[in-house]
DNA sequence: GCCTTGACCTGGAGTGACTCCAGGCCGGTA
DNA sequence: TACCGGCCTGGAGTCACTCCAGGTCAAGGC
């Protein structure tokens, strides 16, 4: 498939597709015998596990890391399940920092209702 | 007290503050005999809650309607109030995300028992 | 056969939201 | 008096994109 069949469906943007590829994050794409990129399953698999680690807070040093082990085959697979498994816990972080700010909003969406209360 | 407890008690760090101040999200904060900025009680608490607002996703370009909207008095009340439920909102998408990302992760992780079980 | 359209290409500039730093001032301590 | 820590400002640097100019190529319409 091309660039904007790979990107609807992993849900990165072509932009970003292609600046990910420049960077290492995504290996060197097939072309065609026009010169336009060829995205198989393995890829669109690949690209769309980046979409959510980078849409839930991995920076991209961490994803950089996590390419190289994985062109290193599955000896490296012990490291890979460990960046997963801190990956988790930041999403366990980010749930907390929401239920927190939850709280805030809710705190002064209470003081709003008192003031519009008063007012009316 | 100064930025430095500001900082500590807010969350942002003093250089997000007074960028922060610079935007105009913060009001001008006053300023102390030796030129030092003195936050008072109702400043950290105004910081405290862009804190969580942007921890949690809400753009700058929000921030700084929001901030106008609060210079412009209680008349305003209805929409803050809207700019809040559209914040939570937000959190809702979030949680959406995370929940989504949880479940590629435990596939990909299951997917690294079944590589790591065949090997041992 | 030619022209237009649309998807794609590359290299590079621009953006949002910080973050860091150089160079300077000031009040207190040894 | 010399130094130190905390603060100041203006400006440069960073990260992760995002947008754009200028160009190629294949397919469809006249």
């Amino acid at each position: 498939m091309r660039i904007s069949e790979a990107s609807a469906k992993s849900g990165l943007s072509a932009d970003t597709i292609r600046y990910y590829e420049k960077s290492g994050i995504v290996p060197p794409i097939a072309r065609g015998p026009d010169g336009l990129r060829r995205f198989s399953p393995e890829n669109l698999e690949w690209l769309t596990l980046l979409y959510w680690l980078r849409k839930t807070g991995m920076p991209m040093k961490e994803m950089q890391r996590f390419a190289s082990f994985y062109r290193q085959g599955e000896a490296t697979v012990p490291q890979r399940r460990d960046l997963l498994l801190k990956h988790e816990q930041r999403l366990q972080e980010r749930r907390a920092d929401l239920a927190r700010c939850e709280e805030v909003l809710s705190y002064k969406l209470a003081a709003y209702d008192r003031i519009e209360g008063n007012r009316s």
